[in-house]
DNA sequence: AAATAGTACCATGCAATACATAGTAGTATA
DNA sequence: TATACTACTATGTATTGCATGGTACTATTT
């Protein structure tokens, strides 16, 4: 049991979130989103990314828009539908109720 | 997109830390876990708990004695390997790098 | 112009794990 | 004996992160 493994396990259904919570505050494409999440630590690879940005837009909390970028190919621009927002808010509950739960069973009995 | 299987898919990856915590309190059999893990607000059910085990023990993470109940039928109990104390400090390690990247994605910037 | 490099996005098979469901087995009780 | 309760086992399904391979656009080099 290795434990680069259970790092990979431990990011798998909190990224949504994460990646919700970048696009919060403000509009991104994905290399930004990447950048963002990797000053917080937070190693999340493309194959992961945009599918799960498509899945974010089939469920309509995302929104996105074209930009040509003045040095490179065009850039996809996300950002968060107000159905985001409040699937957004869910999750930022739901992740604290997980931290209380985790803190209780180290710390209590 | 619904907000009970992001709970769900946020709990991937956090119960064997979890449930490695509890152990490490003291040998427990699967009901006690599940009671533990409940007492936290963390719910489990037996076709997630068991094979969870399972693996556990495979990796030499757990071992485990069976003990007569007074009671009902036979019980296994659980208790940590010193391997798998050392995981479990790990993973603790994991989780709070887990926790921090999550801070700061939601108040940075 | 063609080839190469850098950047951006897309597609998909695989591995891991939570869950739902179905089942077996031991013990106690009706 | 049948039923109920408790405990453990097995497995198919759904979901998602990762590795890998690819296409496409633009800029730079040959």
């Amino acid at each position: 049991m290795n434990i680069e493994n259970s790092k990979a396990q431990m990011r798998k259904g909190i990224l949504e979130f994460c990646i919700l919570s970048v696009l919060e505050r403000g509009e991104a494409y994905p290399s930004d989103i990447i950048d963002e999440l990797k000053k917080a630590k937070l190693m999340i690879v493309e194959g992961t990314l945009y599918p799960l940005l498509n899945r974010l837009k089939t469920d309509e909390l995302l929104a996105y828009r074209w930009e040509e970028s003045n040095s490179g190919p065009p850039r996809k621009y996300y950002s968060l539908t107000p159905k985001g927002k409040e699937f957004l808010d869910n999750l930022a509950e739901t992740w604290k109720e997980l931290e209380n739960a985790v803190k209780n069973i180290r710390k209590t009995k």
